[in-house]
Parts: structure tokens; C-alpha cells; sequence
RNA sequence: CGAACAUUG
């Protein structure tokens, strides 16, 4: 429990190289790790995308019954696979593990935006929201909504906003700034524009999105009025 | 008690 808290105020505190030192030496020390260590320690080999690493604690717990049917366990496999680019390995995984959690069925949509692969992720969204049983959250909708900016074949985008609202996720921060990233790049600025204004607590993201908006569509000096008064306000940027 | 997933750059 103490080495637990150890591992996760390293990974939380993104100093991975340490959390994952300090996993070696616990097992060099003959611990065994349950499935709280497990789920603390692969954010570390996912971010630093150490598949071999991620590959042997995958194979420990599949030699565990306590550790394959922890959530977070399987969640954080299916998310290492994924940084490392392993699309395949990780739906794998997915297809054969049940039941499955929200989390699980966000992180390999995520898993799926983040390698390009927009269709993937917009057939297994609908597929969740026909047959699983599960309800999407805001963290659900995050990860989706850049695969329908991105895909081809999905046109109805303010269809998707519609259907934010009615799931009350309007007023979350990561889906507001998601939307007005989508508004944006299909050309609807103005909408963006209108976002923005009306949201109560922007974030740095907000900020970033909202300027490189304005730069790519050629308002520059809306850009840079808008960035000085983000100084002004005394937000943070690099 | 503590652990996994998300939006801009």
C-alpha cells in the first residue's frame, strides 16, 4: 500500500522513468504487485511507449485470475497498447474481455483517434451507444468528437452537438473545447467565436484553441488581440 | 484508503 502511493504520486506527477525504477526494485525485492500497482505502473510504460515492458506485465497478469478481471488493469493494457501504436494487440484485448466498463470502451475509442484511425472509432461509438449497455460520459464524447472532424464519411456534425446537450455534457470543459476545435476546422468560426464567450472557466486549451483558430482561418490580429488579453488575464502559456 | 481513459498546441 505504501509502495502503491509511491508508484501512483510518480506517475501522477508524470516523473514515469521513477515510477517505473521503482516498480523494478519492488520486484527485485520479491514483492509481488496486485492490481493497483499494475494499474499505476503502465501509464509509465505507456507514455514512454516501452512495449516490450508493457508486453511482460501483460503476460504476469494473464497468469493472475484476480488481476485479469480488474478494470483498471485491463483499461491501462488496452491504453499502453494503443500509445505504442498497437491498434491490433489492443482491440484484441477489448474483444475478449468482459464485461466492459465506460472506461474501458473511452480508452480504445481514444485509442483509436489517436492513431487515425476515425472510422474505427466511430463504428465502435456507435456500436457502444446501440449495443453495450453502457453510457457514454463526457470523457466518452472528448474522445470521439476529433474522429468526426477528421473522418470523411461523417457529415452531420451539429447533429453531435444536439446530442451533447441532451446528454447534459455541454457544460464540460474538455467536450466545450473539443466542439469549438470542430467548429473551427469545418470553417464555422463564427460558432467557435460564440463558444468561446460563453464559456465560464477557460483553460489553457480554450486559449490555445481559440488563438490557433483565428491564425489558421487568417484573422491574425483577432490572434493576437486575443492573446494579449490572455496575458493580460494571467494565464499561463509556452 | 490508494489505481486506469479524454479536448488545443
Amino acid at each position: 500500500v505504501t509502495w502503491n502511493t509511491a508508484i501512483s504520486s510518480f506517475s501522477q506527477s508524470k516523473q514515469f522513468g521513477e515510477a517505473l525504477e521503482f516498480f523494478k526494485f519492488l520486484l527485485y525485492m520479491g514483492v509481488d504487485p496486485d492490481g493497483v500497482t499494475i494499474a499505476s505502473v503502465l501509464p509509465s510504460c505507456s507514455h514512454l511507449e516501452l512495449l516490450n515492458l508493457g508486453k511482460e506485465i501483460h503476460a504476469y497478469v494473464l497468469r493472475n485470475q484476480d488481476l485479469s478481471e480488474n478494470s483498471f488493469v485491463v483499461s491501462a493494457l488496452v491504453d499502453m497498447y494503443c500509445n505504442c501504436k498497437q491498434v491490433r494487440e489492443a482491440r484484441q484485448l477489448f474483444n475478449d474481455t468482459r464485461p466492459r466498463n465506460v472506461a474501458l470502451w473511452n480508452t480504445m475509442l481514444a485509442g483509436y483517434t489517436l492513431n487515425g484511425c476515425f472510422d474505427e472509432a466511430l463504428m465502435l461509438f456507435i456500436e457502444m451507444l446501440e449495443n453495450s449497455g453502457v453510457c457514454p460520459n463526457p470523457t466518452t464524447i472528448a474522445s470521439v468528437l476529433p474522429s468526426c472532424v477528421h473522418s470523411q464519411s461523417f457529415a452531420d456534425r451539429e447533429g453531435i452537438h444536439s446530442f451533447i446537450i441532451k446528454y447534459g455534457f455541454g457544460g464540460n470543459s474538455y467536450v466545450q473545447n473539443a466542439l469549438m476545435d470542430m467548429y473551427s476546422r469545418i470553417g464555422k468560426i463564427d460558432i467557435s467565436e460564440g463558444m468561446f464567450d460563453t464559456i465560464g472557466s477557460k483553460d489553457i486549451v480554450s486559449w490555445n484553441t481559440m488563438i490557433t483558430s483565428y491564425v489558421v482561418c487568417g484573422r491574425h490580429s483577432d490572434a493576437l488581440a486575443l492573446l494579449h488579453e490572455m496575458h493580460r488575464l494571467g494565464q499561463q502559456n509556452d
